[in-house]
DNA sequence: CCCCCCCC
């Protein structure tokens, strides 16, 4: 006999331990009953001095049976394996490839005298068991609830399996599911009984000794852990994102379907459901509520059609179970991995990506036809983040139609695909969540944020479109043109457009106290007595606001322009609002010194009025600036080339 | 078993 059996594998497998290429004898194979699918086979096997009853062959392996060469006494290599650990501690050992080494004519019968392994180390007859419907007689073990469904890691890999599980991080983190007992039970049967192996149920339940009602201690099964061979699973998750009802007509034939994503605090998973099932499940699934499903079909994800990381999706079938459960504690509500919005320059076209920010405007909604002449909704946001930049998010339909800006509210979007147009814009997808004021950290975070300074910021966008900048009605000058042709001593102003560097700014008389009074700036007079008059509104005021009016040095390689920016204008150069600004020079000086410097030697586009006034009989010309806009790279080659060509001429 | 993801 050329093979040797690998002596304590079946002790170590028994005991979830990954080991590799271990050389098994098969003594026994059977089929077990499934509820669909192709049939699945169990195995005993044996190491020659203990056999092991746990092993499941994996569906692609069928072919074996098939043909007869998976038979007893064959001899086989277990090139991959993967361990699933059941909710009672026990190991389920699934066969994914194996290699039979020697026939079972070659091995001509039973190597050594194996004994069914057992953890108390009773060993019973293997022809009892092979012939029995019962699993090994393992004590359940109860108190191992810290390793439950950890399914071994590296055997998942092995596997080929990529960023199963929890990738993102939870924004609503709870205690760990393990340490969430559910209160109640909805199920009419207890899911605690999470054998794959439908033939062998346990005579015990082994969790239930303290509960009242069956299943009140119940673990669910993680979705992360979800996988084609096991059948018997009970996960409690909260829906994500549910589809409308869709109709389809084809070669194949013609139907309806919705889908849903599921969450819980391992992963995601997207379920499936068709015609009898769309009528049964579809008001009964509601976004955002949390349940417990069970009994569905698991099939290999098609990647093209999902963003989830799920190497599974799901289909429900005609016994699938769908229970509202009522106590979601510990179940995330959504499962994001937020991007930073400066951080969309470095990433991919079509990328996947989780932003939120604050919505700083958004069009209104608009109607356009598709290349396939479909009508659609859609409507542009600009969002911001704490990065100070901007992009452009595109939605849909009914998403589009119904969204509401007003208030500048944070929307977080899960799942939009980010493009290049414009430089970096994203567009929602069918598959997109989209959550307006979601009750998230990273919500409230920001709404502070924007509320104290982020308004201010002169935010730089990554979307570049025709209404942003670019072209069209901008008069486009270099500084030195005022001069050279004489800007502004017309009768009327003359409007101008410039890319230019702040390199001073006057801190002295930036600040003045003005009226309080809506619609009235006027600088008022301290009375000395705690009362501010103002001249313009004849009154005496207990309070007043500050306001800004910058004087400013800029300059571009041609020429440099004191320029004066009024309240709007300077609260952008400064990224501060006059009100901050204001407190800053009553309570810490050295404080508003560092927002000048940090303001100096930035470069603005600016739109700019020039106009010749007139002041105790000397004339000169005034720019005013009108707007602070963000330079755009491609905007700056441009502006420098014209005037390199300018002068060149 | 579907698989549309759009426009500038």
């Amino acid at each position: 006999m050329s093979v040797t059996l690998t002596q304590g594998a079946v002790e170590a497998l028994f005991k979830g331990v990954q080991v590799n290429n271990p050389v098994l004898q098969l003594l026994s194979i059977r089929q077990i009953s499934t509820t669909s699918g192709p049939p699945r086979f169990r195995l005993l096997m044996s190491d020659g001095q203990h056999s092991l009853s746990s092993l499941l062959l994996a569906t692609q392996l069928n072919y074996l049976t098939e043909q007869n060469l998976l038979v007893p006494n064959c001899v086989c290599l277990l090139k991959k394996t993967i361990i699933n650990t059941l909710a009672d501690g026990r190991h389920v050992v699934i066969v994914m490839d194996l290699e039979i080494l020697q026939s079972a004519e070659e091995t001509g019968g039973k190597i050594g005298n194996p004994t069914l392994y057992s953890a108390d180390g009773k060993n019973s007859s293997p022809k009892k068991v092979s012939s029995s419907t019962s699993v090994s007689a393992s004590p359940p073990s109860a108190a191992v609830p810290g390793t439950s469904y950890s399914s071994s890691n590296t055997a998942f890999s092995a596997s080929g399996g990529r960023g199963r599980g929890f990738t993102g991080k939870a924004p609503m983190n709870a205690s760990p599911m393990n340490a969430s007992p559910m209160k109640t039970s909805p199920m009419k049967t207890s899911p605690m009984k999470a054998s794959p192996m439908k033939a062998s149920p346990m005579k015990t339940s082994p969790l239930k000794a303290t509960s009242t009602s069956p299943g009140s201690t119940a673990k669910a099964m993680p979705i992360a852990n979800l996988n084609p061979y096991q059948s018997k699973w009970t996960i409690r998750a909260r829906v994500t994102n549910k589809s409308n009802i869709r109709t389809w007509s084809n070669s194949r034939g013609e139907g309806k379907l919705f889908s849903f994503e599921i969450v819980d605090e391992s992963g995601e998973i997207k379920i499936t459901a068709f015609n009898n099932e769309v009528d049964k499940f579809f008001s009964l699934v509601e976004q955002g509520k949390v349940y417990y499903i069970s009994k569905a079909t698991l099939k290999v994800a098609n990647k093209q059609y999902t963003t989830l990381k799920h190497e599974y999706e799901m289909t429900l079938h005609a016994n699938s179970s769908i229970i509202p459960c009522d106590d979601s504690q510990g179940v995330p509500t959504l499962n994001c991995d937020f991007v930073p919005i400066a951080e969309l320059e470095n990433r991919d076209k079509d990328a996947i990506i989780d932003l939120i920010g604050v919505c700083k405007s958004a069009e209104d909604v608009s109607r356009i036809t598709t290349k396939s002449s479909r009508e659609v909704s859609k409507r542009a946001l600009s969002l911001i983040d704490t990065t100070g930049k901007v992009v452009t998010v595109t939605l849909w339909g009914e998403e589009a139609e119904k969204f509401d800006s007003s208030g500048q509210p944070v929307v977080a979007i899960k799942g939009a695909r980010l493009s290049d147009f414009g430089g970096r814009s994203l567009s929602a997808l069918f598959s997109s969540t989209v959550m307006v004021n979601p009750d998230i950290p990273e919500a409230f975070r920001l709404r502070a944020w924007y509320d104290q300074e982020g308004y201010a910021f002169d935010s730089q966008s990554l979307t570049e479109t025709r209404s942003s900048v670019s072209g069209s009605r901008m008069n486009w000058k270099m500084l030195s043109d005022v001069k050279s042709e004489s800007m502004g001593h017309g009768e009327k102003a003359d409007y101008f457009s410039c890319i230019a560097t702040v390199v001073y700014i006057r801190k002295e008389n930036c600040l003045y106290q003005a009226c309080p009074s809506a619609d009235c700036n006027k600088k008022v007079i301290d009375q000395q007595n705690g009362l501010y008059r103002c001249e313009k509104c004849n009154r005496d005021f207990p309070n007043f606001k500050y306001r800004l009016l910058l004087s400013a040095n800029l300059a571009d390689f041609g020429d440099n322009q004191w320029v004066t920016c009024f309240q709007e204008t300077a609260e952008v150069l400064l990224g501060h609002s006059a009100e901050t600004l204001g407190q800053l020079r009553d309570t810490d000086e050295d404080a508003l010194d560092e927002v000048f410097q940090k303001a100096t030697f930035r470069t603005h586009i600016f739109k700019n009025r020039a106009k010749l006034e007139t002041y105790n009989d000397e004339s000169r010309v005034k720019v005013t600036v009108l707007e602070v806009l963000p330079v755009n790279h491609r905007e700056y080659s441009r502006r420098l080339l014209s005037n390199i060509h300018k002068l060149a001429s």
